[in-house]
Formats: C-alpha cells, structure tokens, sequence
DNA sequence: GTCTATATGCAGATAGAC
DNA sequence: GTCTATCTGCATATAGAC
C-alpha cells in the first residue's frame, strides 16, 4: 500500500542526510526533498525530529549489533574471535562509512539512550571480559585488561573513517580511490598488528 | 586596558562553551553568558561566530603542533620518537579531554582549512613517512606503511576520548574516578603495545 | 566600549483544506 | 494521506542610545 511505501521513502531519506549530517546539522527540509515529499508530511509520518532519528539510528545499529554477539557466543580460540570481529565490524564500516561519525555524535548526544539500547540488545561486554581474562591467566595473551583492548581494537578500526576529510588529504594526496585501498587494507593490517601485540 | 581584559574573557569563555558543545551546538548567548556580558558585545569584538570559533580552535590547535614537531625533528630512534608522541599526545588529551571530538568535528565540517593550517604551522608527515620507510628497510621495524601506523597510533590515543560517555558506563559502571585512572594508564599500554607490534 | 532593543532569517511543528 | 500556508520559537546579527 502507498502509506507503506511512503513512509520507507522517508526512512531512505533520513538514513542519506542524518548518516551525513548527523542529528544536529540536519534538516527536515532537506530529508523531504530527498524523499520526494513535503516537511509537513514528514510530521505526519514522525511526530518530531527527535524520533525520526532515533528511528534512523538504532535502526541501524541493530543491523551491526547481531554479528557481533554471534562472534562471541560461538566457538574458536580469543585471536580467532578478534580477527572475525575485526573482519565484521571493518566490512560494516566500509558499507557505511558515516557510521562511526554517527555514533561518536550520539554517544555524545544521549548515552544513556544508547547504553540502554545496548542492553536490551543483549550486547553483553562482561561476557568478552571474562574471556581475556582468562586468556591472560592463562598465558595463550600477554597482559592486557579489557578496556585497553577494546579501545585499542576499535580505535584503529573507526580512526580512517572518522578521519578521512584529513587523512587523504593529508596521506594520499586527496586521491579517494588511493584511499578505498587503503580502507580495504586495514582489517589484514589490524588483525596482524594486534596478534604481534598480543600473542607471546 | 579594559578591551583586552573583555576580549580575554570572551576567547576564555568561547574555549569553554565551544570545545563541550562545538561549533554547531554552542549558543553565542551562553559564550556571553559565561563571559559576564551580553551578545551585542560579542560580537562588537568578534563579527560572526564561525570567526569566533576559528580563532578558538586554532588556538588551541597551536598549542599542540610545535610540541609534535619538536619531537620528530629531534634526535633518537623511532621507537624513542613513537614514545615520546604518544607521551606528549595523550598528555595534552588528559589536559584537553574534549579536544579529539571538537578536532574530529572540524575534520569533517572544513577540512581544507584544517588541513591550510597545519600546512602553515610546518607539520610536515612526509618527513615522519620517510623516517617509518628507512627502519621498515633497515629492518628495524616490521613491515608497516606510515598512513597504517599513524591510524592505528591516533585511533589509540583519541578513541577513549570520544567514547568516553559510553566506555565509562559500559566498561566502569559509570565510575568517573575510575576513567580517570584508565585514562592515567593509557600512555603505557599504548606504547607498549606498538612495541610489541613493531619490535622484530 | 557597553548596553537595550530589535531586525532578520531559519527550522521545527501545526492548522486546515482537499 | 497529502498538500499549502502559517505559527512559533530561537539564534545570529545589527541599530542606536549612552
């Protein structure tokens, strides 16, 4: 039915702008144009901006969220398990390179909201933790806690993609497709630079 | 003379509302606020407020470069130099714990100004990339490229900043104490863990 | 230099016809 | 469900008195 069809066109519209803009630089005007139809409509289909981005946002968090609970809870030794993780999160990023900026802005904006939906998710960080742990009691990692590597893990996985306005500018002469290939690099360079770091 | 004690105050309070709320999410009224005076005034001594804030976040920005430069332009081995980065980095970071996001933001919002502007203060990272080549072929160092390394060297640093709300509820029940002494332990996790990833 | 008052413009949201 | 027209509020910026 057209409502249907309506309403996923400005839900298409909103992912473009706020993904690019983020909740603050964004504008109603500019999410109707793109979808074709007019601000007043948009209020007919969300009551307020707020609530088309939360939308927008944890609609697409919960598309990222899975993969990496089914990383965790399955089978393979910790190094295998970062290297699948590495290999998840970088591919999602590389479908939408916006993300990271995305998220920064909203754990920024309202982290109680995120931590929250997180949660409800099933997103379970104390389970990882236990894991390293006891891979560092047993000696198979060298001595790290959890939050060092977890900011380690997603620092050099989000640093490119939050960066890139500077990096290729500054590290690849502003040439974009130099730059894709350096993207398509990292999660090889990753998993290799944290396996040096970590396993004895 | 009292026009430069106001217009102190005001870059004073500009540092203050700017680097927490950015340059879209800071209101001239509150810089006024904060100053003490009222937003006519302001903008008797600053046009508009993009000028503003160029004045603010350049400044700040200022005062981080020379220390960078110093360091690679002065004597020691890499692994000495890399060290003495991360060391002066995340020291200014502690100092600054709203600089990664306010710079991040910039990134995105005008990066050829940024990227002018480190040009004009004599970063120069081409120098930094032959230096990383040399020890790749002397062997003193495992095979990295410099954009690799450099990624993965701020991704550490900056990502504990800028996740900060989040990390602190997810990884420290929310204790800010806690983050603190995380934060304390940075420097040496970090170096020690390029070491380790390096070091043949 | 500093203030009060006001202009200007824009963005989110609503009213109401069709 | 979709539109045009409009309200409301807020933020930057300016005018003009002192």
């Amino acid at each position: 039915m057209s409502s249907d069809t309506t309403k996923e066109k400005i839900i298409q519209a909103a992912n473009d702008v706020f993904i690019l803009k983020g909740m603050d630089g964004a504008r109603m005007q500019e999410i109707a144009d793109e979808a074709g139809i007019n601000k007043a409509l948009l209020h007919y289909y969300f009551h307020s901006k707020e609530q088309l981005f939360k939308e927008v946002f944890y609609g697409i968090l919960s598309k990222l969220i899975p993969g990496l609970i089914l990383i965790f809870k399955g089978e393979g030794s910790l190094p295998d398990k970062i290297e699948a993780v590495v290999a998840e999160y970088d591919s999602f990023m590389f479908r939408n390179p916006f993300l990271p900026q995305f998220v920064i802005r909203e754990i920024n904006r309202d982290p109680d909201q995120l931590s929250g939906f997180m949660s409800d998710k099933g997103l379970d960080f104390e389970l990882v933790e236990k894991m390293i742990n006891k891979a560092v009691e047993a000696g198979t990692i060298r001595q790290i806690t959890f939050p060092h590597l977890f900011a380690n893990l997603i620092g050099m996985i989000v640093m490119p993609y939050i960066g890139r306005p500077l990096f290729q500018r500054k590290l690849f002469k502003n040439d974009p497709v130099k730059y894709d290939e350096f993207l398509r690099e990292r999660r090889v360079v990753i998993t290799y630079f944290i396996k040096q770091a970590m396993i004895c």
